[in-house]
DNA sequence: GATTATTTTTAGTTTTGTCTAAATTTTATT
DNA sequence: AATAAAATTTAGACAAAACTAAAAATAATC
């Protein structure tokens, strides 16, 4: 069970997809990896003839066991090294996605394994993304959107679903991160945003749509 | 100045080839990289075209400056991952280098420029391979091949230069590593192999073949 | 239900890097 | 100097992964 980097990508981006979908279709694929649906058919052919794939045409498609087994090995290895980043050499958590795009594909279990246990087993990576073990299982943590917590209650950040620059560097700014101590006080009817306090200084208003992409648990 | 893992390897070889043969033709070069001449001139002709070679037909090759600075930055990336994976990561010495092949393409400036700084900008890499700074600056140092030294002088293994699996398991088995100190006990005349002190434990007799590819320094 | 519109697939190209086989140039040997 | 041998290059093909343009299938709309 060895794949090229572009197999690689697909699966993982299928395995994404199909999370909130179930099926997934060749349009979505294609924009999500900016590429062309005529390429996404392409692979869509090679990862069947390799059995990691439920697929009919014009059907749309889905990741079996086979594939989600190989999308968690690439999962596991993007998150292990986006840890590294952030936490050995001290990377921005916004800045560490395209690196760990290229460093995912490196092509040794041992070096994986290795780099595992020298970063401590972390359960989760610097975005509050669960990291799956060797056998592709994942920590679960129940986990609520800040839009939906009780005013005056303490909680903690534990991950952001919106990873995208704009939003990371938007919580940079706040100072919000994995970790960090948030308190609703106040929430305005008129447009669901919220008057937040973060860690111990200052308050901060956020919209809705930000609130829905910060998940927290309790202390 | 951005270039392919496939450019970068040949890039890489060429460097090596030409410190010690100047010129560089294409069946060594072929021979190196286990590949056809066909292919080799293929890829002179595109870095030619990339103004990194010098290059005639039928003449022979070598990098020039912006060659070999290229190369320059190829290397340190491998040596810098090199030492990572054995510090680290605590990999065994001959088990790095097919790993570090892989990183060393990853692209990245403010990577490298923080893996470096993480690992406390060491200046050889485990092999005892000098590890080019950012500049492209080598670290110099002045080595001896143990077959040189005179009996009774105590040293230090500061690198080895033929580092072929079978040459690094060897020395594994002799507990011979970059920083160990030796001492020569005698020298047979009849096929010139050694009888020297490892350390401060055994003594062994390594063949004059051996001897030359271990480089030492003083004490 | 017929007709658009959208989605998806097929067919044919392109690029990068490789290969084999044949042709050419250089080097070595008589 | 002529010829044989070795090294190198050219020519043509192939595989992977992408693309464009056109065809086919499905979905949406009147």
């Amino acid at each position: 069970m060895n794949y090229t980097t572009s197999e690689e990508n697909y699966i993982k981006s299928i395995f994404h997809l199909q999370q909130d979908t179930g099926l997934v279709n060749t349009n979505s694929l294609a924009a999500e990896m900016h590429t062309r649906p005529a390429s996404v058919t392409d692979m869509l052919k090679k990862l069947k003839g390799k059995k990691l794939l439920q697929y009919e045409k014009y059907k749309g498609f889905k990741l079996n066991e086979a594939g989600k087994k190989a999308a968690l090995a690439v999962v596991r290895k993007h998150r292990l090294w986006e840890f590294f980043l952030v936490e050995k050499l001290k990377f921005d958590w916004d800045k560490v996605h395209t690196i760990a795009e290229e460093l995912e594909h490196i092509d040794s279990e041992e070096l994986i394994q290795r780099l595992d246990n020298f970063l401590g087993n972390p359960s989760f990576d610097p975005h509050g993304d669960p990291i799956p073990d060797k056998n592709g299982r994942i920590p679960a943590i129940k986990q609520l959107s800040l839009s939906d917590i009780a005013v005056k209650k303490k909680v903690t950040v534990s991950s952001v679903s919106n990873q995208t620059a704009p939003m990371l560097e938007m919580l940079k700014h706040y100072h919000i991160y994995i970790g960090t101590r948030l308190m609703v006080l106040k929430e305005f009817e008129f447009d669901g945003s919220l008057e937040i306090q973060v860690a111990k200084q200052q308050v901060c208003i956020i919209s809705e749509q930000v609130a829905k992409n910060i998940f927290v648990h309790d202390i």
